[in-house]
RNA sequence: GCCCGGGUGGCGGAACGGCAGACGCGGCGGACUCAAAAUCCGCUGUCCGAAAGGGCGUGUGGGUUCGAAUCCCACCCCGGGCACCA
């Protein structure tokens, strides 16, 4: 054993961790009032991490998520901002139902047992939050305003039930959204999904499909979000029609007519057969007897197909259709054209018929050439065009009136003709359908309606909400919703007539739950589900983070309920977008595979916290990568990042050996160095903190604790007063990226003090002025030298300079160069 | 097919027209130690060379520029989104 060896008190990161995460609970450091006076002079600020489905214990999605959105709380409470940042559960969905299913154990209690879970996680992350604001989407209190909303939803006009083609999804159970339905599988369970006729609950989000897209505009999100909800909305400008059901001679039979919508009326000359979907209600009608056998064999067989499958373009296309024996006048030259039922026309989209116009559309042609129908050009392709159909610009053929005009004004006149003859007029058409809000599923928020023989569908009055699941309910196997068999539950009264009504045994998905949470953190209020003036003062919110998995999802729903509830007065009419900035950051992935819920816990943060600490987990994951990218688990550099903090530990505790021998009085140009970087440092991380490049700035921590370990060990040794003020810097702008640790040390350091109420620091502006510049001398762009210079020298002092230098010197062997670029104080460039 | 990202050492990445490879991981060497670990210090793109030094280097090919990883054009590869939407 060494005699004298001093004893550094050791980085105990378990023991310092959890004393520290009491002490911001007790003293309610980032708790935030609604009176609190910076909200009035704009320094509010509010930062939001999508709230978790309470999975139990948090994975290492929650880990980065969390300490992105930490990380940014502490840093704007120390630039002085007043910090809304709130937590909560979205508590309501499918695992709990599925494990009650499988153990008989309620949903409430598992799920409570998993949110503290969840809760105590996040805690040991060293995340903080104004806990006092927490929703959960399944505590009652929450229930009736997410019932409320519905209802105020309903008398607006904007919440309607029926009868509709919609997704089921055998594996859920349930009907989902069609934002649900991923290539034909639901996105939970991958299952794939059944088209079924069913009566249904929707809100009328399509109501809004123009304001969604057009407010895109307005927001700060990542490019590729929006690009995603641009293609979601699918917006297209054309026209609709009328064409009336004729004979093959063109002789009108009746007054049997259908829509077609097209976003090339310009081409309506080229029209030779028109297109129903199998589902148009019109296609019974209209077939012929002698083709009514084959008809109602196609439509049956395609109605009986799955999403999957009928999504597919595999498979002859001359099996895809099936003429009806019925024809149509096109309205643009009176010419007959034959109907054909064919599965890709779609009912959902526009009038669920079309013109078909094979000239220029590859569908259309492809279908024209399998039924041996005509083809005919009406827009003239390029010299030399070699293709089927042509899709592209050119002036008008074949086309009457519209000849020789080019496709821009050949739509507006064939529109203009439309109007004027009374058949037709322009129309914008969107992909976007309406949200399909029910589910046949338990474990959710229960719709407020009652059935009344008497009086049909009755919302219950605000005074009888919350309408909650009742406790004593038996899961059956087959997966049905309890409450469908409940007596106690479905007998209820109607609020009109007083007579026995039924329940509605529906409950709404979750992410209606989700759609208006951000809006109750602003003012979880007693009376209401919050108070308008309330919610100006932090609405919307200033950084949103969570995964870009939700981008047609919970960030498409939410930008609705916003604007909704802005509408119908419930929230300021100015407040269109709840999210201002957004920040979705990468996947943590496993040998190559997403981490997903069931895979998270395989490395479970818990585990390291218990061993390294929450704030080396925190650095590793704010240095693996930039915060956008995917991160591969491998990747991840826990040792490095541990023994930075190992480092900083050693040389900034009060009697580390470290700091034994510094010294004090003049200071040297050693000292003025390490000064000048205490100030870069400051500037550095400020700038990669506001730019969200977390791992550059952990790469300047890195870089500054090796400038002071070099420092302190060199032969001079280190100047106390310099020393102590590089390593006060360092802990004061570690502080938000590690927070215990910094905190630890600090208040080590200066009598019990709490770092996290300190202001950020400033740089000194003289510090940061340098002396001395050093130059690289380029020749044909290649460095051959460097010079050392005053960073303000001008051009021509550089240039004399450069051209003095032995190497350049030597280089031009005598010859006069052809021209030299000097740029002062960053290179010279000289051409021979 | 269309629309976004992205291709840089052994690996993750840095460099927002001006010194390519910051910082970390890994590797190599040294100090400390009886020894190992930990710790501390140094080296580490590649090729030629004993060395001094030099050549080559940011997916490929062209271009703009005094100067390109960075800007432009074409192509290849990887990731993501949309895709029978009329």
């Amino acid at each position: 054993m060494p005699e004298h060896t001093v004893e550094v008190p050791p980085y105990l990161p378990t023991e310092i961790e959890p004393a520290w995460q009491q002490r911001w609970r007790d003293e309610r450091t980032y708790e935030v009032d609604n009176d609190d006076p910076r909200l009035a002079e704009g320094r509010g600020y509010y930062v939001l991490c999508m709230y978790p489905y309470p999975s139990g214990a948090a994975h290492m999605g929650h880990v980065r998520n969390y300490t992105f959105g930490d990380l940014l709380t502490r840093y704007r409470t120390m630039r002085g901002d007043a910090v809304l940042s709130p937590m909560g559960f979205d508590s309501f969905g499918l695992p709990a139902e599925n494990a009650a299913i499988k153990t008989g154990i309620h949903p409430r209690p598992f799920t409570d047992e998993r949110i503290e879970e969840l809760r105590s996680s996040i805690t040991r992350i060293g995340g903080v939050y104004d806990w006092r604001r927490e929703v959960r989407s399944h505590d009652p209190v929450y229930i009736r305003w997410t019932q409320w909303i519905f209802l105020r939803f309903l008398e607006a006009g904007l919440v309607y039930r029926a009868n509709a083609p919609v997704n089921w999804g055998p594996g859920c159970q349930t009907v989902l959204a069609n934002e649900q339905v991923v290539d034909g599988r639901c996105e939970r369970s991958g299952d794939p999904v059944d088209k079924r006729d069913l009566e249904q609950w929707f809100f009328r989000i399509t109501d809004y499909a123009q304001q969604l897209l057009d407010d895109l505009a307005t927001v700060d999100w990542p490019e590729r979000v929006v690009t995603q909800q641009r293609n979601w909305i699918g917006r297209s400008e054309g026209a609709e029609f009328r064409m009336s059901v004729c004979d093959s001679d063109a002789n009108p039979l009746g007054d049997t007519s259908f829509e077609v919508f097209t976003t090339r009326p310009d081409t309506s000359f080229g029209m030779t057969f028109c297109v129903l979907a199998p589902e148009h209600p019109l296609v019974t009608d209209i077939t012929t007897d002698d083709r009514r056998a084959e008809v109602e064999a196609f439509v049956a067989a395609a109605r009986s197909m799955r999403e999957i499958d009928r999504l597919s373009t595999e498979g002859p296309i001359d099996k895809r259709g099936c003429f009806t024996g019925a024809y149509a006048l096109n309205p643009f030259n009176g010419a007959a054209v034959p109907i054909y039922v064919a599965d890709y026309v779609l009912v959902t989209y526009g009038t669920g018929a079309i013109m078909a116009v094979p000239g220029e559309d590859q569908r259309d042609w492809d279908f024209a050439t399998a039924y041996d129908l005509p083809i005919i050009r009406t827009v003239q392709p390029p010299e030399g065009f070699s293709g089927e159909a042509y899709a592209g610009d050119g002036p008008s053929i074949n086309s009457g009136f519209l000849d020789g005009l080019k496709m821009v004004d050949a739509k507006a006149k064939a529109i203009e003709w439309l109007e004027t003859e009374g058949v037709g007029q322009r129309r914008v058409n969107f992909r976007l359908r309406d949200w399909l809000l029910s589910r046949q599923r338990f474990w959710g928020c229960p719709i407020p309606v009652v059935y009344c023989p008497d009086c049909g569908i009755r919302p219950l009055p605000d005074d009888q909400l919350p309408v909650l699941a009742p406790d004593d309910v038996e899961f059956r196997p087959t997966g049905e919703s309890p409450l469908r068999y409940h007596e106690g539950f479905l007998h209820a009264t109607c609020p009109d007539c007083g007579g026995p009504a039924t329940r509605e045994t529906d409950t709404m998905d979750t992410f209606v739950d989700s759609s208006w949470y951000f809006l109750r953190f602003a003012d979880p209020d007693e009376l209401s589900p919050f108070r308008s003036d309330q919610v100006a003062k932090w609405m919307p919110v200033d950084q949103y983070i969570g995964g870009a998995e939700h981008a047609v999802l919970h960030l498409m729903y939410a930008r609705f309920f916003t604007k909704a509830l802005a509408d119908l007065g419930y929230v300021p009419k100015g407040l269109r977008e709840p999210f201002q900035r957004l920040f979705t950051q990468g996947m943590i992935r496993l040998d190559g595979s997403k981490m997903s819920k069931s895979k998270g816990n395989l490395i479970a943060p818990e585990s390291i916290i218990d061993t390294l600490g929450a704030d080396t987990l925190r650095l590793a994951q704010l240095q693996v990568k930039p915060p956008e990218e995917d991160v591969d688990w491998e990747d991840v550099g826990l040792e490095g990042c541990s023994r930075l903090l190992h480092r900083i530990w050693r040389l900034a505790v009060p009697g580390s050996d470290l700091s034994t021998t510094t010294r004090s009085g003049e200071e040297s140009d050693a000292d003025l160095a390490i000064r000048q970087a205490t100030e870069r440092l400051i500037v550095d991380v400020t700038g990669d903190f506001e730019r969200w490049s977390y791992h550059t700035a952990v790469a300047k921590f890195m870089a500054f604790v090796n400038d002071l370990y070099r420092y302190v060990q060199s032969g001079s040794g280190a100047h106390s007063e310099v020393l102590a003020a590089g390593i006060d810097t360092l802990l004061r702008l570690l502080a938000p990226a590690c927070p215990h640790i910094a905190a630890e040390l600090w208040a080590r350091r200066h009598d019990g003090q709490h770092v996290h109420t300190l202001e950020w620091p400033t740089p000194d502006e003289a510090m940061l002025i340098v002396e001395k510049v050093e130059i690289p001398i380029q020749v044909k762009g290649k460095v051959k030298a460097r010079i050392t210079v005053a960073p303000d020298l001008d051009a021509e002092g550089l240039e004399a300079l450069a051209l003095a230098e032995p190497a350049i010197v030597a280089l031009l062997d005598g010859r006069p160069p052809k021209k030299v670029i000097a740029v002062p104080g960053k290179t010279v460039n000289i051409v021979p």
